[in-house]
DNA sequence: ATCATTTTTTTCGATTATCAAATTAAATGA
DNA sequence: TCATTTAATTTGATAATCGAAAAAAATGAT
């Protein structure tokens, strides 16, 4: 074990250069190397040296010089440099209350396949879940013509509070029990390395790698759904608070002595604004049929019901309250609002 | 310029290894160097060479073998090393309302001097503050029995909006201008390098050196006095927004279309828990003789006051509902309270 | 006393990453 | 065809770091 870690972090230590440019590369899609010894600060002999390396490695290709190049003057042409696409393939699944859904993607962040699996109920066992897990993987290579030998990684995305070091679950309100050690059972089954965290972490994580957010390294991500969760880059790192789970921006209070959470707890966010509350608000202000759907109120909303509207109203102010916040402790250069749209329009047009 | 980027990057990079032992040294107060070995993860023959360099260099200082250790078996005996306390002489000097407050403290962090320097004013022009700054630094030296020469850096905490990378001034309550360049005037002014940055990141940089975060890599301070401030320390480097400004955790939102705060907006934090706030709170709500004094206020509270004691009492709830959010969202091993005591101990009983 | 043992520290030789400077490569313009 | 320009590579040197071996400094056993 000693001997693991030491070697890891020697590793770690020497593979410091070639990280840096392999991200530079990553970061900017397409780039020549001088570009990346500016942009580095690593000097052209050993942007060369190690490029080389990464190209036998086949993690990297050469493309035909861009000659059409804005300031295309003379000069040896700069050829250009790009991550292999096809070097891995990278499964991402995020299971949610009604399906678990798989999308593979290449290097590049291309995505070369798409596969949704129906969940039998919201909750189930943690050994419900590793072959859920299993066949919703195998789904995926046989919808996407793959085998699951050709995947290099796959990262798990799960609402709740995730260990990511130790791939340790919490609690999950997937899961019908606290405290699952998830990462050994998922390991034993799956031929491939995994890893997993929160949703939305996992959200940034890919916002990062390949989204919105690859030339930003402060940038915050909120996942509205049932619940409403965070995830927060700092310093290119997602920040995990001491005990390594995700921000809870789900249960940030806004108001004293608050509606209930399902938490426990009083007036958290998401006592106002997750799916759950819509509707039990919506049933407590005695609607003429009890409600169970979010969609059908969400119509009656557009349609002018005043009831309705103020649901919606309200859950668009305290939202907008809680970001404001986040926002002003953080000053972050980006936020990235990710969920289903639904809910969505009430909520854009508050914030500032 | 672009050489000195270049020759400081190649410095940095090169440093790393020092850099990473001398802060072990530092954090531990003293240590043997296996021990450096062990928990830098650098190998005993590079933690010799380093220490040898630091230790002719005069940074640090070998002691005597603490031969009460616990453990004490046989074997060659370990010989500790500490930082060599005289080696720097370090001003931190702080700007409130009412006074500039100077400590000269050592490399350990001891504590070699205290000056207190009279403010004529709550707010100045920059050119005032310049030869405030300068005079107050003159008075600690003589006080005790330094010279000027004898200071190798200045530490300047000012409340308001701070880029410290720049030494520029966005906006601060003891200056009369916004955006100042205080950082050239300064530089012009005095003889020894310094630096400055918002008051409350300067506190949490003093923490992290000397104080109660020595081996904690993520934490909080917050300061409460005219106005309340934050600073977040992640991966042991103080955290700033996209702006290069602190964390305003005093304009934290507490309460939809809340009270109005000096800042303009309303239902900021500061607005119920600064201390112009309790004020004009007891103003307003009409005690006999107009209140300009907060430590009366304090003692009729303390006395069974009804009102004072809901004033306080209302300030409490609030900042816990703030603290809580923080807290929540960041999950800090450590949250650092700092500020006069007055305001304190009715603040203490809500959080948890 | 002397020697084996244990633990810390240092020395030594080798490896490797990195850089600056020089060189080569590949284009354009005169 | 040759000078010029820019990109990339090669070369030789430097320094950081490591593993292994040696040295140092103590204790315990004989």
């Amino acid at each position: 074990m000693a001997i693991i870690q030491r070697t890891s972090q020697g590793i770690d230590q020497r593979e410091i250069g070639r990280q840096q440019v392999f991200e530079a590369i990553r970061k900017s899609g397409r780039i020549a190397r001088i570009d990346i010894a500016r942009e580095t600060q690593v000097s052209p002999a050993t942007v060369t040296a190690i490029t080389a390396e990464l190209l036998t490695a086949g993690l990297i290709e050469e493309i035909l010089p861009d000659s059409d190049r804005p300031g295309a003057k003379r000069g040896r042409p700069r050829v250009a440099l790009k991550v292999r696409g096809d070097a891995h393939l990278i499964a991402g699944m995020k299971i949610s209350d009604r399906s678990a859904t798989v999308i593979l993607v290449d290097f590049e962040g291309n995505t070369v396949g798409e596969y949704d699996h129906e969940l039998p109920g919201p909750v189930m066992s943690p050994e419900e879940m590793v072959s859920l897990v299993r066949r919703a993987l195998d789904g995926a290579c046989r919808a996407a013509g793959r085998r699951l030998a050709d995947i290099s990684g796959v990262g798990l995305g799960l609402a709740g509070l995730i260990d990511a070091a130790r791939n340790f679950v919490h609690w999950s309100p997937s899961l019908d029990q606290r405290n699952v050690e998830l990462g050994l059972m998922l390991s034993d089954a799956l031929p491939v390395p995994f890893f997993m965290d929160n949703d939305a972490n996992l959200v940034a994580k890919a916002e990062q790698l390949f989204g919105q957010a690859r030339n930003v390294s402060d940038f915050i991500v909120i996942t509205i759904e049932q619940g409403v969760g965070m995830g927060i880059v700092i310093d290119d790192k997602i920040y995990r608070g001491e005990r390594g789970c995700g921000a809870e921006f789900g249960h940030t209070k806004v108001q004293l002595d608050g509606a209930l959470c399902r938490c426990g707890q009083r007036g958290c966010l998401e006592a106002y604004v997750g799916d759950y509350a819509l509707l039990r608000e919506a049933n407590i202000r005695g609607s003429a049929q009890p409600e169970d759907d979010l969609s059908a109120l969400h119509a009656r909303a557009k349609a002018g019901d005043a009831m309705a509207r103020s649901i919606f109203d309200r859950a668009g102010r305290m939202f907008a309250m809680g970001l404001a916040n986040v926002i002003n402790i953080f000053d972050p250069s980006l936020v990235i609002l990710s969920g289903e749209q639904m809910t969505f329009d009430f909520l854009y047009s508050e914030e500032v």
